[in-house]
DNA sequence: TGGCGCAGATTGTTGAACAATCTGCGTCGA
DNA sequence: TCGACGCAGATTGTTCAACAATCTGCGCCA
């Protein structure tokens, strides 16, 4: 059984959220179906799709550019990861098999702390949020979770200070765990409420540093 | 300041909640783009749209069809529902401006029962809840909610009984919103919750009864 | 009866072409 | 000097025709 080909759609998600393209970059048509070797076209379906999941901005006639959310975005973001992740964990039961995945993220992230590898650390953060929704059993909830995390990955690449940015929250997510196999769905849902408090403060801080509306 | 015309999608995906196909029904590229005079390119981008929205089905080589959901969709679509809708009422303000929209909402409905009008029923039940939403002023939530909404309509057009499946629920609304100005958001969530659960066990009977799957 | 393979239909993708719209720049007039 | 106007080039929106890749249904054969 052959895993389905990536569709370009998934290139180009992958090459944008790993960075090739700076925030707000404007993506040609011409040049970048070009580049990719495919024909406009192809490309401009493959915008649609990114476009729906903010990854990317199409504006009529004027062409597609990188989403460069702005701090009203992170706020939003934010606000959203709150309702759904706490209110995911308070109904999550402690027994669930996800739990595992999530323990497995965290521990890929404490070991890329001590590597001093910050982009894996990013990366395993958001693994185990990832995990975490999981816990709902919600197809849709991971869908519109899965929205949240790719436009935040874009405000995390405008700020390059990957180790301020998830240094701080591997912990926080080793207590989210902790609190959520000893204390319960409550006491976890809590602690995460408070991290991503925190989060998203540094996140707004790290703007306004930069000037960044 | 003209109004931006409706794109293609849009006008795709009005024909779609309005029931202009079956659900499940395949959409034809070729002969879908003559009868809307666009040609195949344009069609597949509005698909991708659409697709994404999750109105439609895309199985690559094997096209699109109109989404039909399943048991277990409905099911998925509760779950999220309850925690988004739940969740942003918890967390809403009873003297916040959009009370008023749910309200007129609300009242058309009422009015469209005394009608007996139940597909005006049903699109001001509709609209109540996107107004509830609205309370959190969150894009992201009403974008997320919005697609929920578009694929639960799909569901209620596979049960052609639109009575029984929307005019319980006028009451119910007044008392989520006599709550939330009431008793309070708490009470409200409270309310709002064991709604969408006997909403639920509607969809699920009548999908039982027609011995979908 | 059940599996095989072919033919037709459908989707995936391309390339070129043109219309519609935007953008930048130079000119003109106050 | 400064702002409005308009033109020219660049870019996007859309169409069309063609072909490759894949699927589907049907008849054939064992």
């Amino acid at each position: 059984m052959l895993q389905p080909a990536p569709s370009l759609a998934d290139v180009l998600r992958e090459q944008i959220i790993a960075g090739d393209f700076e925030p707000g970059a404007r993506l040609s048509e011409a040049a970048l179906a070009a580049q990719l070797g495919v024909s406009r076209n192809t490309l401009r379906e493959a915008f649609r799709v990114l476009a729906q999941h903010g990854l990317v901005e199409h504006v009529p006639h004027r062409g597609v550019s990188v989403a460069s959310p702005s701090t009203a975005d992170v706020i939003d973001i934010y606000r959203a990861r709150r309702l759904i992740e706490c209110g995911v964990l308070r109904a999550a039961s402690p027994l669930h098999p996800g739990v595992a995945v999530m323990r497995l993220a965290l521990e890929r992230g404490e070991s890329a702390v001590e590597a001093g590898d910050w982009v894996t650390v990013g990366t395993a953060n958001m693994a185990f949020h990832r995990a975490l929704i999981a816990l709902s059993d919600s197809p849709r909830l991971e869908r519109s979770h899965g929205q949240l995390a790719a436009e935040l990955r874009l405000a995390f690449l405008a700020i390059d200070d990957p180790e301020s940015l998830h240094r701080p929250f591997v912990a926080r997510n080793r207590a989210v765990l902790e609190a959520l196999t000893g204390d319960g769905p409550e006491a976890a849902a809590d602690a995460l409420e408070r991290y991503l408090i925190d989060s998203e403060r540094l996140v707004l801080g790290a703007y306004s540093r930069m000037g960044r509306s």
